[in-house]
DNA sequence: ATGTCTAGAACTTCTAGA
């Protein structure tokens, strides 16, 4: 089973661009991010028509997050637990069914967190709290489970093509990698890294100054899965030629095949 | 070196967020 993470900005910019890759990489599940849309407003027909139930999360003009799945999909929550004034719509949890297992699938768009130091800092450091909080529950359930996104973090300098010039940013800054380290230190697998260690390996090229073109980019998507998920692991690829195209994200879509 | 894009409110131009 196919499972991807697009940070899609926008799905009312994005249907052209999304449904050319769908038809192409013929993913079974999307986790989108960043779709900017209220629920009522999301545009389902172009996904239903291609065979995905549409799940979603949104909120008005920013932020809002939702799945698309080939399989089937229960147990559909939103919201990331542990802060109930929380009113950003940033995750959606829901158990995808495959012919020989089910995997729990956690969409998330963690907050950019900038500028430094101040409340929008403090919020992305709490929201990783938080979301170091559910990771345990899912590593002691012990079954296939993930959860993939927008983290909002360059793990290591070889995640960007000029680590130097993040130094100060929410991104690099070392207590956002050691809030990531400690997640992962739990016992996750971060699939590309696991797969592939080559440099210059990025999923974000910012729409200014032309980084694209001069491949000045970072890798902040990724998808972290548990023991019983990364067994099933058998391919991850991050499709970078689709930020080449007309009226791209600036994110590409990052994915898994896991033997579900 | 800071050159862009999206959505939405107010309105054909601006602002916030990234």
């Amino acid at each position: 089973m196919k499972i991807a993470t697009f940070n899609i900005n926008g799905i009312k910019a994005r249907i052209g661009a999304l449904t050319d890759w769908l038809d192409e990489a013929q993913p079974d599940v999307v986790l989108c991010q960043e779709i900017k849309s209220i629920d009522e407003a999301f545009p389902r027909e172009p996904f239903e028509d291609r065979g995905y139930i549409v799940e979603t999360h949104g909120q008005k003009s920013f932020n809002g997050v939702a799945i698309l799945s080939k399989f089937p999909l229960e147990d559909v929550t939103r919201g990331l637990p542990g802060d109930d004034e929380d009113e950003q719509a940033r995750w959606i949890e829901a158990t995808v069914v495959g012919d020989k297992h089910a995997c729990r699938l956690c969409g998330l768009y963690l907050p950019n967190g900038n500028p430094t130091p101040g409340p929008k800092y403090d919020y992305k450091l709490a929201w990783m709290e938080r979301l170091e909080k559910r990771a345990r529950q899912l590593l002691a359930d012990e079954m296939p489970a993930m959860m993939a996104g927008d983290y909002n973090v360059i793990p290591q300098a070889e995640d960007a093509a000029k680590p130097n010039s993040w130094r100060e940013d929410a991104l690099f800054l070392p207590q956002t990698r050691a809030a990531f380290r400690r997640i992962m230190n739990l016992g996750f697998t971060e699939a590309f890294r696991a797969r592939n260690q080559a440099p210059e390996q990025y999923s974000f090229w910012d729409y200014q100054a032309g980084a694209w073109q001069r491949g000045n980019g970072i890798r902040i998507d990724h998808l972290l899965l548990t023991p019983q998920a990364a067994d099933l692991m058998t391919d991850c690829q991050i499709d970078k030629a689709i930020r080449g195209r007309d009226k791209p994200s600036d994110h590409v879509p990052v994915w898994v095949d896991l033997a579900l």
